[in-house]
DNA sequence: TCAAAAGTGTTCAAAATACACCCATGG
DNA sequence: CCATGGGTGTATTTTGAACACTTTTGA
């Protein structure tokens, strides 16, 4: 711990996982194509080098916005990984984070943004470049534990939202269906949803009551103890 | 992401906040005081540089073995934690890890290896170097948090061990008392505890049986959806 | 009028909680 | 023989699970 003697340092990125669920309540990942080496053309998490003017979460916020054209996003750190042979040219040890975004608003700007960002299905996901199918793996296990007993659902949906998508995205999720009425009675039960008094546009059918999660209302109960479990 | 230039690398160090429990089933933490600048003479969580040819995990074993002794121990890692002025003599992101060690066994390497390194109880911890007492903090709520649901308990007892010593180990861990007769119940309805079909000897009224989890169970049992929860 | 999803209650089983006394042992 | 903690069962409440039909709407 000396101060006189400089070790070398391994270098230092993050890494950014991005969950979306698109319009058929399809749980996807946003993955670049690496235009350079390692790695030339294989697809991989967005992420780069941490700068010394950055914390973790702002190098996370940064790259993500740089290489996918996502801001504003719901975003929690994951896990850092430091195996010594992650990176081939050099030692790198990369903090990773978790992204939840309401895909069906943000899919635009990625998709003119990014130079060749894309959306894949956590099913069905090709071979990446460096550990990032471990990383990958963990995340998805982290989303899994977490949504069951975390409010983060609401994030991978818009503002409002009906009772049917959310449940959708529970089983999407959590790869398990759920018993509607059941469902139902415990979510509301909750009163945590706000009835927004409006109605889903547009639909071939009865139209569904739009609810709103009511945050605030959350972090108050959650202080006192309360629980949010699925 | 360009490889031709370098960009500066924080420094990166490993933190390791070890847990144990004390004869009292007091839950404590281990300290030791920095004998050199920056916060000399403070406490400080043990921890370290992380040298180019080990990972994460091996550079807090290291750590912890080099400045108190331990070794062998549960170990996981917590959070990293990068602001930027974490420490004032240069950029350093550390990689925090926690450790539970069965106190009653391990406490006289630690009291001899060790410089100065002491037994600090949760709820009377004095100022730390560094931003410590912020991972302290995050590392307790963890405990907190995980005890619930995953059997890490059982690292902060003697492979042995006794129903009313595991409870109290939860009691104190939750800063909550619970009822004997259901805590017995769930706990031995897992069916997870070995009877030993020893007895603990020497104290000064009826002898309690002696339990031993068994872990392979517990590996298979969560394989198959099973969730270990108090 | 039909198709498609929205919305709604009750019954049963399982799990969590509350609760008090006798037992074994060493001093 | 007494003080100390070990060990045990039942009744009640709460929670989770199973389950099917009517309503609304747009096409």
């Amino acid at each position: 711990m000396s101060h006189t003697y400089e070790y070398p340092r391994p270098a230092l990125t993050v890494d950014c996982i991005v969950f979306g669920l698109d319009m058929q309540q399809e749980l996807k990942v946003m993955l670049i194509q690496r235009d350079i080496p390692p790695f030339q053309g294989k697809w991989a998490i967005p992420g780069g080098f941490v700068r010394m003017d950055e914390t973790l979460e702002e190098a996370a916020l940064r790259e993500l916005q740089e290489e996918t054209g996502i801001h504003d996003v719901f975003l929690e750190q994951l896990y850092t990984f430091g195996n010594l042979d992650r990176d081939p040219r050099d030692r790198t040890v990369t903090v990773a984070y978790y992204a939840l975004i309401d895909l069906c608003e943000q899919q635009i700007k990625a998709a003119t943004d990014a130079r060749d960002a894309n959306w894949f299905p956590i099913d069905r996901i090709p071979p990446l470049a460096f550990d990032h199918n471990e990383i990958l793996r963990i995340a998805i296990a982290r989303l899994r534990g977490k949504i069951r007993y975390e409010p983060i659902g609401f994030e991978l949906l818009p503002t409002q939202f009906t009772l049917s998508q959310l449940q959708k995205l529970y089983e999407t999720v959590l790869a398990r269906s759920l018993d509607k009425r059941n469902f139902r009675k415990k979510i509301l039960n909750m009163d945590l949803l706000i009835d927004t008094g409006e109605i889903e546009q547009g639909v071939p059918h009865r139209a569904a009551k739009l609810y709103q999660f009511d945050e605030d209302k959350y972090l108050q109960l959650k202080q006192n103890g309360f629980n949010f479990e699925i």
